[in-house]
DNA sequence: CTTGCGCTTCCAGTAACTGGAAGCCCTATA
DNA sequence: TATAGGGCTTCCAGTTACTGGAAGCGCAAG
């Protein structure tokens, strides 16, 4: 398919599909015309970069997330010990997403659009401090 | 606290912190010697806004986000309709995440270190793709 | 056959930092 | 009290990850 449908597909503008193939993050197909096309398999890459790109992570993370998968020639036990270190940074953000929307209801919910309370929010958006001092 | 302190307890690098300060996201005191001087609310907003950031937030979201709290002037209804459309978004992440999580945690399982199955986690990686075509 | 949209490359601009130089502040130790 | 060193200051330049725009080719419709 064209970079068009693979940038309808991906929910990434054909700027950055274009982007990510200078980089290397994925090299598809040229037809006869010189347009690039993209198989499914590009698509999927191009879908997890969307996604895990909107959830924080670097471009070198994406990087080495997608080498779980493609890089035939890695060790497994290397690819466990990426996965498992990526594991535990998934989870905080879990739990900070988590706290984010907690705070966020709760807002919503006494503020009826009518009075803004004046509690103090940005306590509860920037989460348990280091130090209460 | 000086900056040294603020970006140790909010997990922002100091060139970050000066640079959050030029573009108006928060503005300290300044001690007599001209050192910036971080109250306990500027760290609240900074560890807010390192937490944010790594959850794939824009600057402009994170200020718009700040702003739920921080701007007086600003409509209840307002503030209400800001923060539901980000509980939307910020449930969409959450689900990604999961979806994630349990992908790797499915390698982590289904690799033990030994031999490297051949499975298309890119799949899992990637999510429900949006045309199975 | 030309209008127009989609594709191509290339180059420049933006967002959000990040590194480094030059110099002041402050404490500590000789 | 002098000086060494780490933390702070500003300023300017470089990097990452895009993003916009120009110039030009490909292709289907009218």
């Amino acid at each position: 398919m064209n970079i068009g449908a693979a940038s309808e597909k991906s929910g990434l503008p054909a700027k950055t599909i274009r982007y990510y193939e200078d980089i290397g993050l994925l090299r598809p197909d040229r037809a006869g015309n010189g347009y690039r096309d993209y198989s499914m398999s590009d698509v999927h890459r191009l879908r997890f970069l969307q996604r895990s790109r909107s959830l924080g992570f670097s471009v070198e993370e994406c990087r080495q997330l997608l080498s779980l998968y493609g890089d035939k020639q890695r060790e497994s036990a290397d690819v466990k010990a990426i996965a498992e270190i990526k594991l535990v940074e998934i989870d905080r953000k879990l739990s900070e997403l988590t706290e984010l929307r907690d705070t966020l209801r709760h807002l919503v919910h006494n503020c009826h659009g009518d009075n803004r309370p004046d509690c103090p929010i940005i306590d509860g958006l920037s989460g348990r401090a280091q130090a209460t001092q």
